[in-house]
DNA sequence: AAGATTGGATAGCCGTGCTATCTAATCTGG
DNA sequence: CCAGATTAGATAGCACGGCTATCCAATCTT
């Protein structure tokens, strides 16, 4: 495939492709002579995978190069590069002022508290608690007077989306196949997950705080409690 | 409150908020003379609204703009605006190409047919089933054969949380405040759900893929089925 | 032989989100 | 009352990320 078949594969301008050679993010392709290469269908699946980790997970192309690299670690089990992966997902920017670091200790120490009675296997320095300290953090900032517990109602949502998303891998393809599925899996389901809760949201709200039209009588939520406008 | 004691207030440097005053983010204070003007405990939440947006929510200014605009409407009840200011924490790239766009047109009718199962009140038009046809379209490109029901798991999960976010809203406070409040609150629960999420991933994936370590006999799930490593 | 395509290299561009500087007006401490 | 600090408003500049554009020379294709 020359690079402009690849081009039309994917959907993208030839000069991209180009600046994601070099940019490293894509690999080479086999150099038949000094003005040619081919790619084959690996290039495609590794431009779609940058792709949608651009697109839907907005990722920097950093962040990109550092799930690659995870994705290609072959050091890496299959275990290992999942959560390394999920951590290379995340970027929180750390704080630079003082009290803001300080506020960040603080909140960091009550969220490894609350992982504490979950009892869960993940490694003590994973990145990703750091995300969930800046949540705290923010809510704290909004009048919010809580320590990490509150999250707790969300625990067993994590679990059971988490545990659907691990039993459908399939643990006998290639291992960089697998690692990569599961990466599309997180940012794809990831954001279906916020638009779902969002729809789950006006529809709550609609039934909490709207007078109910057009819909027959019967069966249904008690009635509204606010301003119908 | 004079502006550098905003700043302090903030943690945001003066420029920043010189410039978020040119951008119409922020209202201008109350002008005392030509060279003096003040601040005070609203200007302290919008700023810090603004930036739990940008940094917990990765909002662009301009969706931000937008958030704040649907805040400070009051034209717009309660539900209303918690559906709108939805809307614009969303932002979905539209395609340009033309193949792109009937792959759109493909998954959103997925999408609505799916929604439509759920008879849930919701906006026909609401942008974010946007967001999840995109999802869908990922899917699809790293070689799921799906239509919209792959993400019926999701759903039990997302009603759960979103009715206890609604619940927890304050009918009784000032709508603006209410709408601010929901407006934060959806940004920091969902960053604490995605890493929730991932925290659960690596859990599971440990119980999986690898050999337990360290940890008493007794109870537990199924044993490893593969590369302990 | 004419045209199309490409790898490789280099330079440029554009949007976003700030920073920096300057001015003149006013306060505040001494 | 003066020296210094502060600040609204205006304008210009900057750094970074993510592409685009252009050129060149080598090779296919017809």
């Amino acid at each position: 495939m020359r690079v402009g078949e690849l081009s039309e594969a994917v959907d993208l301008p030839i000069p991209t492709i180009k600046y994601y050679l070099r940019e490293g993010l894509l690999p080479a392709g086999d150099v038949l002579w000094s003005t040619r290469s081919t790619y084959d269908d690996a290039h495609v699946a590794r431009l779609r995978l940058i792709r949608v980790l651009v697109e839907i997970g907005k990722l920097s192309l950093n962040q990109v190069r550092a799930v690659l690299a995870t994705v290609d670690d072959d050091e890496l089990s299959l275990h290992e590069a999942f959560s390394v992966a999920q951590d290379a997902l995340v970027n929180v920017p750390a704080p630079m002022s003082k009290a803001g670091r300080a506020e960040l200790a603080r909140a960091t120490a009550m969220v490894d508290t609350f992982l504490a009675t979950l009892r869960w296997r993940i490694r003590p320095d994973a990145s990703v608690r750091t995300a969930l300290a800046a949540a705290l953090i923010a809510l704290w900032r909004h009048g919010w007077d809580c320590d990490a517990t509150v999250f707790a109602y969300l625990v067993p949502a994590a679990a059971s989306v988490a545990a659907e998303d691990v039993a459908s891998i399939d643990p006998t393809m290639p291992r960089n196949e697998a690692v990569a599925r599961a990466v599309v899996g997180t940012v794809a389901f990831e954001q279906a997950f916020g638009a779902l809760r969002r729809l789950a949201l006006e529809h709550e709200s609609a039934s909490r705080f709207t007078k109910r039209r057009a819909t027959p009588p019967s069966a249904g939520k008690a009635s509204p409690t606010v301003k119908p406008r």
